[in-house]
DNA sequence: TTTATTTACGCAATCGTTCCCGGCATCGAT
DNA sequence: ATCGATGCCGGGAACGATTGCGTAAATAAA
């Protein structure tokens, strides 16, 4: 099935006169005439005609199209992260393709090779949680290929990048919790290798110290697939709850393994936050209707996207090549509700 | 900042043969020799070629990328119908470009022709709930454009169209009340323009008057935006609580609405089932964390997002105008929480 | 040996658009 | 009348890849 659409071309057999002079009649040329303009932006209308992107981008050497590389869309934080993205993209003119890692680092080179053979203009990725070897980034980024980071960044290659503070989102659930008279807390976290999961982990410990409390790593269980796999959360909290000493709180690092614990906890009989607490990175909308009431802290997840969208764009629109990256940090918000608050307390 | 690339040329001037020469051999055609063959392979292996799709796109007038056209990206719903559609196009080599309408018709036409100016092969869309006039949509259909409908269809435009039974969902949940006891069974639904909720009002009215109880249009509350604003819902179930006969039971028909009913009735300080009953469309993975546990009518949003996306990709690459279309109807799955069910009737 | 056939490659057009370059009028100035 | 300037427009190359056609050399068939 094609569709035979207008060319300039068109527009020159029908006025009987050069594709040159359309063309420049369109861009509004000061070397046309205001009569031939008119006739050829008159005839442009009548036709339906609308400028080929495609011969466009080949001209021009660009897309005007930006790839996004996620680990999943279906979750709340980068489902809002992709509509700040899309939000800024759409406002310049650039479109946005997106795909999914699915977690995989296989995937992601895939992904990546796919979006750069120059198909896209620019890259915003938050890595896979198997991403441990960055050659086929930094290939890209070393050719000059504008590329930001967002949310699970790297060090080793020097460019923009937009994260949250999570040292101080997780140090700020874990001292809250602290607060609230919780001693043994548990951390449910991702991959190590994960940039958010060594900031997070920082938060979580250096509250502990800062409290007084000693960290425990019987009390810290990594989830190397985030909770994708539902049978790593049942284990993480498996392995807490036969320790001698159990834990009276958990902290999770991020949405999935916050809903997955609490799905774990209940499924197990245990009273929240009576019989243990709960805190975790998410974003959902609706922690109000959750039982109990969960206290999470929130990422400004659109905020990350049109961040980072701005930043990539001005890397890709730049006529020389920058040297000076910038690293934007956002603040997320602890939003405190009943889930890490012990009954008592309330009563007092 | 342009980053340059390698081209057949580049391989060419190398080897000191054409650029058609080159062509063939990397598409492995007869006429080229095994040696030059491999002299072409190691070279574009060496210089790390890859094909520019652009040029491709532009010789082969496709784009191999698909548009999609949603509300909202950030919903459950349609996440993961988006996540359907990337996993078969990835299959199939197309790319997926995602534009939001935010239910706004303007925004709907501007989307589509930004899409459809051969910049895709073909569309994918869930009609905004502004959406009354079909012009855009049949000016593109009419001239033989690939076009898919997903959920939110409509009659106007013969084409191939996937949806759930809408009816029979509606349905189910609204029987379920009435078995659990419940009479006064209100509807917060979505725009009347919609095909969704003439689906789901129809199932609704059936089941109530297959069980001898009779339609009142007050309580059938109509919120345009579909609780994309809040106070939409608020005021849809102000005007439920004033009436003189309250309703016992409220019937949702969105993820949006039935989390915005259970927040407006919480806050209303309802208890839920025993004040009032909720049983909502929703695609929530949480639905077993809310308090109390909420009783939905769950889509089969990745199916649909792949029957949307194969009979597209079917439409697409069929040689000939198809004229025969299919509307594929996917069942909904109702799941009974305690959201819908009566304290008293559990204790029996 | 001559003719026919195959092998292996190059030339050039094509997709839709832009833009450099060149050229023909027309007009004013000399 | 001649020259230069200006206004207005067309020709054609280019972007990167594919492909129909032409053709030289090598081989096979006569």
């Amino acid at each position: 099935m094609k569709f035979e659409a207008v060319t300039i071309k068109d527009i020159a057999k029908a006025l009987g006169i050069s594709t040159s002079t359309v063309s420049r009649a369109l861009r509004n040329s000061y070397e046309i005439s205001i009569e031939t303009k008119q006739l050829v932006l008159d005839c442009a209308e009548k036709l339906n005609y609308r400028p080929n992107p495609i011969a466009l981008s080949l001209k021009e050497r660009r897309s005007r199209s930006i790839g996004v590389v996620v680990c999943e869309i279906a979750n709340n934080f980068f489902s809002q992260v992709i509509n700040g993205i899309e939000s800024i993209a759409y406002d310049r003119g650039y479109n946005v393709i997106i795909s999914q890692s699915r977690e995989s680092y296989d995937r992601e080179v895939i992904d990546l090779q796919y979006l750069a053979s120059r198909s896209v203009d620019g890259l915003l990725i938050s890595l896979s949680t198997e991403t441990n070897d960055m050659s086929h980034l930094k290939a890209l980024h070393e050719k000059g290929f504008p590329i930001v980071f967002f949310d699970r960044i790297t060090e080793e290659i020097d460019t923009h990048k937009v994260i949250v503070d999570n040292f101080k989102g997780a140090y700020d659930a874990t001292e809250h919790l602290i607060k609230n008279g919780y001693r043994r807390i548990a951390a449910v976290t991702n991959s190590e290798f994960l940039s958010i999961t060594k900031e997070r982990m920082a938060g979580y410990k250096e509250a502990l110290q800062m409290n007084g409390i000693k960290v425990q790593d019987s009390l810290i269980q990594h989830c190397f697939y985030g909770g994708m796999v539902s049978a790593e959360i049942e284990e993480a909290v498996n392995n807490l709850f036969t320790l001698k000493q159990k834990p009276d709180a958990i902290f999770a690092t991020s949405d999935k393994l916050t809903t997955g614990c609490m799905k774990t906890l209940k499924r197990r009989g245990l009273k929240i936050p009576d019989d243990i607490a709960l805190v975790g990175f998410s974003n959902t909308d609706i922690a109000e209707l959750i039982d109990p009431p969960l206290t999470l802290v929130r990422q400004p997840a659109l905020e990350m996207g049109q961040a980072a969208t701005e930043l990539l764009l001005q890397l890709i629109e730049s006529k020389r090549p920058i040297t000076s990256f910038e690293k934007r940090i956002l603040t997320p918000e602890l939003e405190v509700r009943k889930s890490s608050i012990k009954m008592d307390l309330i009563a007092l």
